[in-house]
DNA sequence: CTGAAAGCGCTTACAG
DNA sequence: CTGAAAGCGCTTACAG
């Protein structure tokens, strides 16, 4: 008895699933013959593409994606990891994603990842385990051990959201400290020099909060108040938080919210304790979410362009992924404070 | 020459990445072994266990996971299908979801929809494509061919936030219809007569809005005005719709929104005008965010509990995946009424 | 405790 | 225009 007469060592997976095995005996075609009217229709011919097209219905064939993505090292998928699908900060990043990569044919899966970058192995051998043809992380990888894994992995990476010296592969740059210096100016310029900052306590927020603190030093003002609060920030943090800074007896004539949703609440508060804003009390947030235009008084806020980076980032992805190198592997993203009426 | 002896006939996948066979040569075992160090280490002797452990670092191994999922039919994957990221409505559901999968070694993939249920196949087709051991829809379906798709797919499927006599497979109910009428009865118990509704354009803020305006007729109030705005709707919306309602001439005093947002902004809306909130004009909302508890007035809120929907859902699939049927295919998820200040 | 062989479902360069 | 065979990377029941 020969070896290969044995009975099958494995049993058989679960039946019942049609495969291209028995759309090809429906259609009395074999199964290359059935790929190729999926994947490259013009090759077939009409009288064949008819019968197939009609097993396929017949059968309620749907082709297993991932047998394909073994065959050709392509899944035709791309991750992103947000800190939190919740906050709508990256809401017009991850649009822009799925429009942008939807359109070059690729799915975008996903992921989160809390408001820091994971510093253990779980997560990223989750993601390159998948084989993705692509992956976009918001902030930058400080692990070492991350990074490596990453780099070996031969994905190509997009790093945005935040800035670095050293990507590990295509960075979209926004410069938290250039941000946060930029509003402390804006406000001293608005004549505001009693500075506070309320900060959300993830890494990016803490960029915006020190450089914010340390400008306004430079500037010649007393040192800002610095509250941090826990990420993801919310409206009722931004109440409190104006009352903690109250509670301080420093007096601040001009508040750095790192949300939009926190600035919303210090204007709530400021209001119900009938301060106005901007005179007595300016505020800026950050995000310019939809509502900042439309409140009574509108919010001044950091605005930077998710989408762009959305959009540039499958880009960059389906160009690599089509074996060239992007025409520049840093892109610098940039901002804009939106001057409304709270500040 | 025999037909083996040929050039293989495919060109080799690109090369370069580490596989279980470069691990298994590295350590001096079988590739069966690397498999049991990573799947069953407890079969494996200690000596050996560490030798593979070195290759696997040394060589920075990370398992293809879609290669796994091939041999085993079985992904590790949840597909879950909402309108929009962008909306903070489904943040609760999302967070649950990925949480609770998490736990039991899953891992979730976000898809957007759009705010209809799609009708067209592909979406579909590029979901089933991927094998998911399970997938969560926002919404009923009701196309056919969607739901015979779906159906013949074997994947445990859950349809929530909307409900049906009718499910595809597993049903975690909410009924706007109920919600409806009970945000006209609220208003009416509070003695608002003339009533209103700001809806988005989407099919399950359409059934709340139809409910609503069919209950306050059988209360026997005036025929409710009735605004629809496309979705996702914002806070710039409340504020127009409020102006719009006016427009018609029609004296309101008590308004449904269909989201928080923009009960939010029909607030801001007639705080600008000085209108009383709730005297003048009660506004209730939807979605219960976070924001509404916090903001002044406080917002009144139709709650539905997301992450009781997200956590359900993942034992459901999760119950599925292992053979078993659920105790029960239908859950009913009901809803609140948050009552605050604005109504 | 360790290994050989088969197969999950698909696709492609070559031959006819 | 159509088909045979090999192989993408993994895992398991059986044998030793």
């Amino acid at each position: 008895m020969s070896a290969s007469s044995r009975k099958p060592a494995v049993a058989p997976a679960p039946r019942g699933r049609v495969t291209v095995r028995e759309v090809a005996k429906a259609a009395g075609v074999s199964m290359i013959t059935v790929s190729r009217v999926i994947n490259t229709p013009q090759q077939v011919s009409p009288a064949t593409l008819e019968r197939v097209h009609a097993a396929i219905d017949a059968l309620g064939y749907v082709p297993n994606l991932m047998a394909g993505a073994l065959r050709l090292s392509r899944s035709h998928l791309v991750m992103v990891l947000v800190p939190s699908v919740a906050g709508s900060l990256f809401a017009g990043m991850l649009t822009a994603l799925t429009e942008s990569l939807g359109a070059k044919g690729y799915q975008l899966m996903v992921g989160q990842s809390g408001y820091d970058m994971p510093r253990e192995d779980a997560l990223l051998r989750a993601i390159i385990g998948r084989r993705p043809d692509g992956l976009v992380l918001t902030g930058v990888m400080h692990s070492p051990q991350g990074r490596q894994l990453l780099q070996a992995s031969g994905i190509p990476i997009v790093e945005t959201w935040d800035t670095t010296a050293t990507p590990i592969d295509m960075l979209l740059s926004v410069s938290h400290q250039e941000i946060g210096a930029a509003v402390s100016r804006y406000l001293f310029e608005a004549g505001k020099t009693r500075q506070a900052v309320l900060s959300g306590d993830d890494e990016r927020a803490r960029l915006r909060a020190d450089s914010y603190v340390r400008t306004a030093i430079e500037l010649g003002l007393p040192e800002p108040v610095v509250l941090h609060l826990p990420a993801p920030t919310t409206h009722a943090q931004g109440r409190e938080g104006l009352r903690a800074l109250q509670r301080t007896g420093r007096d601040v004539d001009g508040v750095f919210c790192t949300s939009d949703l926190m600035a919303a609440g210090v204007i709530t508060e400021a209001m119900a304790q009938g301060l106005a804003v901007p005179g007595q009390l300016a505020v800026i947030g950050f995000g310019d979410m939809d509502f900042a235009a439309s409140m009574s008084p509108s919010i001044t806020s950091v605005h930077v362009d998710g989408a762009a980076i959305g959009a540039k980032a499958a880009e960059m992805i389906a160009a690599r992924a089509n074996g060239q190198r992007p025409a520049k592997a840093v892109v610098e993203i940039g901002f804009r404070i939106a001057a409304r009426e709270s500040a």
